[in-house]
This record gives C-alpha cells, structure tokens and sequence, in this order.
DNA sequence: GATGAATGAGGCTTCATTCAT
DNA sequence: TATGAATGAAGCCTCATTCAT
C-alpha cells in the first residue's frame, strides 16, 4: 500500500473539479454523465467516488472550491483603511475578471442563483454572503466618505453584483482588451449611478485608478 | 362523428405548459418527472406527448411561450412617438412585472441564458432578440432627445437587462408594494446612471410617470 | 343509420388488408404502426379495428387471404385427367407468378413458415397443406404416368416449394421477361432432378407447353 | 487492482448470444423482452448493454457470430484442389447441418433474408455473399471437371441454398438419422439436377464420399 | 359506421453507484 | 488507492386499444 499523499490527493481532487466545471458548465446536471467524468480525468469512475461522495457533491464542490478563491483574493486586495473608490474599482475588476476567467464555474453558479428553495448548499450562500458583505461595506465605507450618494447598500450590492454578470455574459467570447474596457465601463456606469460629482471628478482625474492597480490585468493565479 | 377541435387542443397545451412550468422552475431538468407532470394535469402519460414531442420540447415550450407573451406586451405599452423616458419606464416595469409575475418561466429563462452554446432553440434567441432591439430603439430615442447622455446601446441594454433580473431575484419573496418601489429603484438607478441632469428634473416632476400608467400595477392579463 | 352494406364493407377490408400487406412485407410486426396503417388507408386509427379484431388478427388475415386465393387458383388450372407433366409446369408456373406478383404477402408468408412453433394460425396451416397435397397428387400422377422417376413425393413437394421460393426471392427485382425465364429454369432444374429421360424429351418436343398455356403471363386477376 | 479480463468479455458476450439467439429463434422481435434476456442469462438487465448497444444489435450479432462460425467452418471443409463432387456434397452436408444445429440462428437468418430491403446490417450481406461465391467456385470447378452439366452457377447456388433450408425446415423436429438421409437424399436431389452421367455413375460407386468423411456426423464444435 | 383524443401498461434504455479484485 | 464490470432502480416514451361523440 502506497503511503498517503495528501498532496496528491489535493491535486487529484482539484483535476477533477477543473474538468468537470468545464462539463458543467457547457451541459445541464443530467447531461454530465459520470462515465465521461471519468473519461476525460482519465480515471476509472470508481475513483472519482473515492473524491467526491456523489455528482451533487461534484457539482457543488465546484462552485465552493471558486468561490472560497474568489472571496480570498477579494480580501486581500481590498483594504477599508484605503479610498473607497478604489476598493470599489477593485471589486468591480476582480470579481468580473474572476467570472471572465472561470466561465465554467460562473455559469453554474450563475444557474443556481436563479433557483429560489432553500439554500441548496449552505456553505455556498455563506460564502456569497461574505462576498456580497465585503461590497456592502466598501459602498458603506464610500458614502462616509462622501464618495457615494447615500442609497440603499443592499439593493446596490445585488444591483453590482447583477450588471457584473450580465457584462460577463455579453464579453464572453471577447478578448482581453475587450473585456478589460468592459468592467472600465461597468465601473463607470455604476459610479455615475452611485457617486457623487466630486467622485465622478476623482475619477477623470484618475485618482481611483493608482499605478499599483495595473496588475490586476495579469493572470490571476489560483 | 367526433370533429376536430382546435380550440381544445390549445387549451389543452395551455394547461400543460402551465403546470410544467411550475414545475421546471422549482426543480432541475432531471427532477422533473413526466409521470408527474401528467398526474398533476390529470391527463395519462401518454397525452402528454399528443401536444408535445418530448420532454424537452416542453421545456422550451415554456420558455418560447411567455417570452412571446412578454414582446407582445411590450410592443403596445411602447410609442416610439411618445417621451422617451416614459418609454424607458415602461420597458423596465413591464419586464420586471413580468418576471416577477412569472417566477417560474423566469427563472427557466435565467438558467438558459447562461448556456452560452449555440441557440438551443432559435426561436428562442430570436424573441430575446426582439425584446432586447426595442430596448435600443428606446434608448437611441433618449439620446436622440437629449433625455439619456449618449452611450453605446449594446452595452446599456444588456447592462439593464442584467439589473432587472438581479432585482426581481432580490425581490423574490416579496410582496407587490416593495417589488413596486424595487421597479421604480431600479428605473432610478439607470436614470443615474444614463440620464441628463434635464432627464432628473423631468422626473422629480413627474413627467415620466403619466397618471395612466398606474394601471402597471394591475394584474397583467395573460 | 346507414344501411349496412356487406358490398362496401368487403372493399374496406381488402383496401385495408393490400395497404397493410406491403407494411408487413417490409418492416417487422413491431415495426408496422396501426397508426401509420390508419393514415395510409386514410381511415381514422378506430375503424381499423372495425374491421379486425387487433393487429395479429390483421396481420393473419393477410396470409390467409392471399392463400386462399393461390389454392382457388391452381384448383382451376390443375386438372389430374390431364398430362402429369402439364400440371407441374402449372403448378410450378402459377405459385411462382403469385408469389412473384404478391411479393409482400409471400414475405410475411416467407416469414411465418420459419416460425417452427405450433401452427401460428390453424387456417393458415390448413391451406398450405391444401397447396402441399395438390402438388403431391401430381407428382404421385407424374410416377404413374412413368414421367418421374418414383420418389418420395413428401420430399419433392417440400423442396420444389422451397426452390421456387427461392427463385422468387433471386428474382425480386427483375423484369416480366427475366422471372419468365426463371421460371422455366426452375421446371427444367426439377424436370432434370425427378423426370425420366421420356419426360425430358417429351419437354424437348414442346409437349408439356401447350399453346393455352401462354395465358399465365397475363396478369392474374384477383 | 481487477484486471480488463477480455477472455471473460468474449465468454459474457457469447453466453448472452447463445441464450437471446434462442429466444429469438422462438419468438417475433417484439416479443422477446431485454428484461428475460438478462433474467435467463442470470445479468441484471444493464449488463446487456455493456455488450450490446441495443436490442437490434444484438439481435443482428446473432446473425452475423453464427454466419462467421459457418463460413469458417465451409472454408476449412473445402478444397478446390480436391474432387468437385466431394466439396459440393460437404458444402451440402455442412450447411444442412449447422442449419440443422443452430436452427435458431438458422430461423432468424431465414426471416431476415426475407426482407428485401437495403442490407439492414452490411456485415451480414457480406458473409451470406461469402458463403454464395464458395459454393458458386464449387459448382464452377464440377463443370470444369465434366462432372457437372454446364449452367448458371448464380441461379444454381441460390437454389441449392433455398433447397437446403426446405430441408431443415421438413426435418426440423427428427432425429440425426432421419437428417441424415435428408441431407444425402438433397444431395442426389442436386446431383440428378446439375451431374452429368459420369457423376451418377462416380457418385454410385461411392468416390465421392471418401471414409474420412462421416466425421461430419459429428457434433460440430464451436 | 367513423372518428381521433385519451389511455396506461409495459417496453427499452440509462446511468449513478457499488464492490470484488 | 485504483479499477471497471455489474447492478437495478427508475426514467422516458411508445403504441395498441378503447370509447364518447
């Protein structure tokens, strides 16, 4: 018997995760057939039961595995003590390149939004929550600072949250130039409807826009 | 002699289509069962299948169906002849209302939509197209009168598309008093948004909400 | 009420029973839709079953039908007063043209006789018997006469049924003038197995091919 | 680690065929049920599908294994270096008797040929052709020989083939000796047919049924 | 007699999951 | 841990037959 290999393990689990988004994604929940899981991650499909209980436990591995990522990356680039028109730009950016980036993953999560019952997998609207929270408190934080008009912090959060999406979609097959005036677009839309003039000043004159932010065009790494 | 009669066979579908779109909407393709669909429409399985071909062509039935409904409403509430704001609102309370009237055909809309391959059912794509073209017509016309700064279009149809759907999700479980400050929300974000400060006035006016336009609220007859 | 009118009632069931003889012919018994007989026949799917009880009901009648038909037809041509050698050639001419002219009923007929389980339908075993034994008598008549050698005249009827069977099946799809001439080949290919050197001359010297005879290439009106 | 085993492949998918080519051979298409398939061959009923892609495949591999156990069969019997009358007899004696064997497979065979529309499964037009054009060399090789009157070996095989099956089919529920005699007495049968004075002669004094050949008799190993 | 919508038993087939190796 | 043949519950769908009109 081989020794166990936690690493391994890790990196099994998250092939299989990576493949089976890409089928997710592409095909309804009953379209993705176990078998050709197993195919394309070039294991037998006993093994994919050793890494997963079962296909909902698959299917919703996947979104958890993104959004844990993406709520980890949002943290670390935002920062409540810094302008808030930044961490506002920063949000916009990271989430659309984040959604640009993982299509697959995007659009399963984006079909389970859309099903009302009961949270289909606690740990998914909690993670949501969170992300949803971090917006709510850097919108918060814009309106003390006089950036933001004062608004509901709630409706905005979804509102953003529904214009990233629905920029994702349209620039789906675009290239990166494309999608990066894209999300310019979508922060300049939502700064129009939520910010103040000195914020829409602020802006032309690039102050939300510090040189450190250019990174953010690179390719995230997981 | 037992005649023919068209009539029924439509009424028949109708009732169908309904009960299978309630269905499909609280549960997943593959959860939905066609014994159960007939049992709930008190029909035999096999009279399903005399109004449609297979299971998916019921479910795109459903899709296709309301989606025609949606157009056609839309195509009377909107004169292009008329202001140009007006127009606007109209568009976004009326695909609101119906979204929220329809959770269930919504929500099946929401799921297909974010299937990026090839036009599962043309007709499908086409109607979609035709709603979101009367957008840009209403939009082009608010530019045109100074009402709406200029903008690309596109970008702005899709973009408000993207917030209504986020809104009605937001307002799923409400009642109709908060889903109508949700609408009128929603319109004033994008007259933030898009406007001109003379498009603001007008509205705190009232000039855009005619008094016969209260009849939004009404229940929309199918 | 419309009188009952057994004239009208016979041409249904005929035009029924020709349709769904070149359905059965060519596709298997499950293949063969009562819907697609209906629609042929262009009488609702209920009326075919005015005519017949279900589908094997339908489906038998073909056979027995058609052989009736053959049997009446070669008590006609068949005379044992006249020349043993006359008679083959009539027999063997005449079951080869019906079979030949009826091609979908000899296919499900083909078919049934395969079927070694306990006479599918009695009547239609007792007509092939009928047939069966004809062509025994004049072959036993063909002994006597001293035109074929003595032989097991069981044996010969079996195989001489067979071997125009397969003639027929050979010829399928040739021409009048083709399956003439195979025809003739398969009296003379029996003539050379069963005849004596008298037979085979008496053949020679036209004598078994009365000028009369030339009326079984007309068609065989039914 | 349980190995691919594609001995126990081939054994599973013959054990299947054997059990389904006699259900076939005793019952219409549409009679036999998938689900007694699996029950006699003691598999649960999916199991099936992992050696065949559906009923009709199945069905048409029975067909086709049988059809390839004779041709081999035949190819190792004759030897058209060797006495004409002798390969014709054993091409007689061995078809007879595979038929006589397998009279299930013989069944099925027997109703497909039947059915004249396009090959409905190329692999087992190939193989009846196969089959055809040894016996056609056979025959060709006797006329070369002087043994066989000069004829049409097309119309000869297809006649001889039709023979055969009549054959079985008369003696299809009598026991080896009685087949015994009705294969030699078709062979006569032929011989009287197609020979020529010298065969008989040869044929009577026995040169044409060497000792080695009453192996023939023998069970036919698969 | 004619019609054809409705019926529903029962077929074929799928595919997630298990488990002996 | 890895394998993949076997499992069998359960789904979709068909289609012969009925029956109210």
């Amino acid at each position: 018997m081989r020794k166990p290999n936690p690493q391994l393990h890790e990196t099994r689990r998250e092939q299989i995760l990576t493949i089976a988004a890409e089928m997710f994604a592409h095909q309804k929940f009953h379209e993705v057939l176990m078998d050709e899981v197993a195919r394309r991650a070039r294991l037998a499909k006993g093994t994919i039961y050793n890494y997963f209980k079962n296909k909902e436990d698959l299917y919703f591995a996947i979104i958890i595995h993104r959004l844990e990522h993406l709520l980890e990356l949002l943290q670390q680039r935002v920062n409540l003590k810094m302008d808030p028109l930044t961490n506002l730009r920063r949000m916009i950016i990271h989430i659309y390149s984040f959604m640009a980036k993982y299509p697959h993953f995007f659009q399963i999560w984006y079909k389970e939004k859309g099903q009302s019952r009961a949270p289909t997998h606690a740990r998914m609207g909690e993670l949501y929550q969170q992300i949803r929270e971090l917006l709510i408190r850097v919108l918060d934080d814009g309106v003390d600072h006089g950036l933001l008009r004062p608004h509901s912090p709630d409706f905005a959060a979804d509102i953003i949250l529904g214009i990233i999406e629905a920029a994702v979609i349209r620039t789906r097959d675009c290239g990166l130039e494309r999608q990066r005036k894209e999300r310019l677009q979508v922060y300049e839309f939502i700064l129009r409807a939520l910010g103040t003039s000195r914020a829409w000043k602020l802006h032309q004159m690039g102050y939300d826009e510090p040189k450190s932010e250019t990174r953010v065009d690179e390719p995230i790494s997981e």
